[in-house]
DNA sequence: GTTAATGGTTGATAAATATCAATACAAAAT
DNA sequence: ATTTTGTATTGATATTTATCAACCATTAAC
């Protein structure tokens, strides 16, 4: 089948335009003409190079943030040490608990690669979900689900050990961020490690046993998943 | 000074009208005088036994429960074993992920002493929210506090080894559920295994050695913090 | 009062993990 | 090509933790 790249897309549908997150974004398909305006007038597009922050935990939450281009780490920084939530690709809104609960960022969001995002203010989005019934349910809808998958991925990781929690990180960033069996890692171990909540070396050690079994294959920054259903045992089991 | 108990209070109001909900719980102060009838009129008292299932995860989310009276456990049942999120006592609203992302509960619920819940009925607290803009506010930024408090707190147990999450569970009992520092559990030692996420076993033995230490003092069911100051270091740490 | 049953504790053992230091590797700069 | 720098791996060691089986305590049943 004929894959069509990121840049391709861009150029298409041009950035700087609401049709792009409109195509990819369900909630925003329910705008109204004129909130779309609402929005294509008070928005900003921002580039961001690779290892920029977006926003950091504890600052006010004065945009809401749709992810257009590139890929970066939503993480929470905490005392002992960074814990990686999850990744974040085109088009996703991010819109953690800062706007439905108070007014501040609850994790930070950091580029991995050079990225764009087009950021709303809160205020005008606060306004539209006002009136949008339908708009507001789905929108709420969708930061409800993003705080579940992180919840449920914690409570995941935290009642198993070392290598089912690698298997399944391996598996979540096979399946859900670059959606395939062989996939080049846009960061390094240290990204890895504070993904999967495990030390860097026993990090090291479990790829090396994946690798020994034939369950996996690396190289570099490059990783294969040989046999995804032993990895999904793996995880179930522990 | 006169510490009022909870079955004064419960004569004093009567359980059966929504002015107890409303004399505890923010986000029904915001409610009309008509919206509140609406409530009354719909909603149902349910007494459950201890041990008893208030709801169960995987089913649907029938009705929005209002807590009103004795102790239950939020709880996560999953392959390895459960997780206790955190503890529920009157009136907490128990609104998980079920009313704003799927008509599904995401956790269970079970009474650990007797205990009377209030059920409305969902649909009604939809159409409420749909109208009253003040309510829906507060009721969605509740919800949103009591996920963030989960997540915060698995986050928490998954950056630090065995002493620091019996440490933090016990400060948590001490000063969100039970109020002082010395309480008695209305559960036994399978259920704080399964609040501090630590082997059976794991969590004897660290207790013994906070006992040791004079930090703790515990008889049976019954934990008196000693040195709360020590207790929070040794969260902190680890 | 004795017995059974349940729940909690304890010590010994084994498994898993983190840590440290040394080494290897890769990329960038000279 | 060679050095330099940052990153990744590896083996040895030390902690930490879970597990198992035995034991003790408390309560419930007879």
């Amino acid at each position: 089948m004929f894959q069509q790249n990121e840049c391709t897309i861009l150029s298409d549908l041009k950035l700087d335009n609401c049709g792009f997150c409109l195509g990819r974004s369900e909630s925003f398909s329910l705008l109204t003409k004129e909130e779309l305006d609402k929005i294509e007038k008070s928005k900003v597009l921002v580039n961001f190079k690779k290892g920029e922050t977006i926003f950091k935990q504890g600052t006010t939450a004065t945009h809401s943030v749709s992810f257009a281009k590139g890929l970066a780490k939503l993480h929470d920084d905490r005392p002992n040490g960074e814990i990686i939530y999850r990744f974040i690709k085109p088009v996703e809104l991010i819109n953690g608990y800062g706007l439905l609960f108070n007014e501040t960022h609850h994790y930070s969001v950091t580029a991995l690669t050079d990225a764009t995002c087009c950021l709303i203010p809160v205020g005008i989005v606060a306004d539209i979900m006002e009136k949008n019934t339908g708009f507001r349910r789905l929108f709420i809808k969708d930061i409800q689900m993003y705080n579940f998958l992180i919840q449920d991925r914690l409570a995941d990781l935290l009642s198993k050990r070392n290598p089912g929690r690698i298997a399944g990180s391996l598996i979540n960033l096979s399946k859900n961020v670059y959606k395939t069996n062989k996939f080049h890692c846009d960061f390094g171990r240290k990204e890895l490690q504070s993904y999967c909540c495990v030390s860097q070396d026993g990090l090291s050690k479990t790829l090396k046993q994946f690798e020994e079994a034939e369950i996996i294959k690396t190289k570099g920054r490059k990783i294969e998943l040989l046999k995804p259903k032993i990895l999904e045992k793996i995880w179930q089991f522990g």
